[in-house]
DNA sequence: TCTACTTTCTACCACTTGGTAGGCAATGCT
DNA sequence: AGCATTGCCTACCAAGTGGTAGAAAGTAGA
């Protein structure tokens, strides 16, 4: 692997679980096996590696997400999916989240330029979950805001295996997939029209 | 008010809204007026600031929720109160959900000290919806993981007005009621049982 | 007034931070 | 061969980090 890509991979990880102000480019270059000049010399800025691997971890959501709507029926079945398919992510790649979360904490500059990469994924989501609405297969209400909660709530869920872990509950592959099924169970009862 | 209390609210504040790592102990001081040693004469260390900021922001919850627990009648009125108590804390005092959210990134130790602190929090509610799900008022399930997750949604939900800021959506008082009527309406859909 | 205690301060310190300047080897193009 | 470019390095720096030592200033009791 290009020693670029080890470095935005290693920046990805670090940023994600330590947070932006908690990573040093000492440690990350120590990590690396490489020096800290050598970071800069790919990143000019410890803020373009930044951009750099925020910019990746939205693409690799995109990717995933896009992937989700190709392969999906329409209705609930494409939800069903798509909420698989980043429990998925928050399992094998927890620090994508953990960097997301992190963005929204860190505000602008950052957070300005992602939310940009993030627009098309909001406006598809929005106009589909419209579509949705007018024939009636999910539940009347504002769709933007419903992206956002959802979005929340999916975040929430995805990344509270932390917590759990630090309570000290085992986190076996079964329990997540309880986890999961708990959380279709919130979404599909909360999105679906009550079948009168 | 005291000193000692002074720092420990712009502590507080600082720690929610910029992380443990993205405060220095000499822009807290400078905030403040005084100087950087006064405050390491209150907390002996930067750790110890935090977790007695931390310890206060448990202390804060858990007084909001018992007085919601006090005020309240049983089964769904309950959990509505709740949520109303906590979307009024998120919006007053943001920087109290921001702390423990950091919490709950840094680890251990602090998250550690924190879990021990919110345990009896988490046993009480614990209890009360396994006994609600024992008189048929709220749907059966695992009464530990539904606590869990409950508190990541309405955390999620509740912070979520950064991101809405971010994206440039206005957040007036009403929009903020609009939100928290449809988690609610979430929650209730997914909590109490069909009426069939 | 003398004394003991609390609180805040100045003066430092060792260490880490992100970043600059420039050297040096490898690579590939002419 | 000559030469520019790429990639990683050593050497260094100014600013900031949490924390220590101890002086100075207030405060209260005898």
């Amino acid at each position: 692997m290009k020693t670029s890509e080890r470095i935005l991979n290693a920046a990805t990880i670090a940023f994600g679980e330590n947070g932006y102000d908690g990573t040093s480019l000492d440690t990350l270059a120590k990590e690396l096996g490489i020096r800290k000049q050598s970071i800069l010399y790919h990143y000019p800025t410890k803020e373009a590696l930044l951009d750099a691997a925020v910019f990746g971890a939205i693409e690799v959501l995109a990717t995933v997400l896009s992937d989700a709507v190709r392969d999906s029926e329409e209705g609930w079945d494409r939800i069903e999916i798509m909420v698989r398919k980043i429990f998925r992510l928050a399992i094998q790649r927890p620090e994508l989240l953990g960097l997301l979360r992190e963005v929204s904490r860190l505000g602008p500059p950052t957070l300005t330029k992602a939310i940009k990469g993030f627009d098309p994924l909001i406006q598809g989501a929005t106009d589909w979950l419209q579509s949705e609405m007018d024939i009636g297969r999910i539940r009347e209400s504002d769709p933007y805001l419903l992206v956002i909660s959802v979005y929340s709530v999916i975040m929430g869920a995805a990344t509270e295996g932390n917590l759990l872990e630090a309570i000290g509950i085992q986190q076996t592959p079964r329990d997540v997939v309880l986890r999961r099924k708990e959380l279709l169970r919130f979404l599909r009862s909360a999105l679906i029209p009550a079948v009168n």
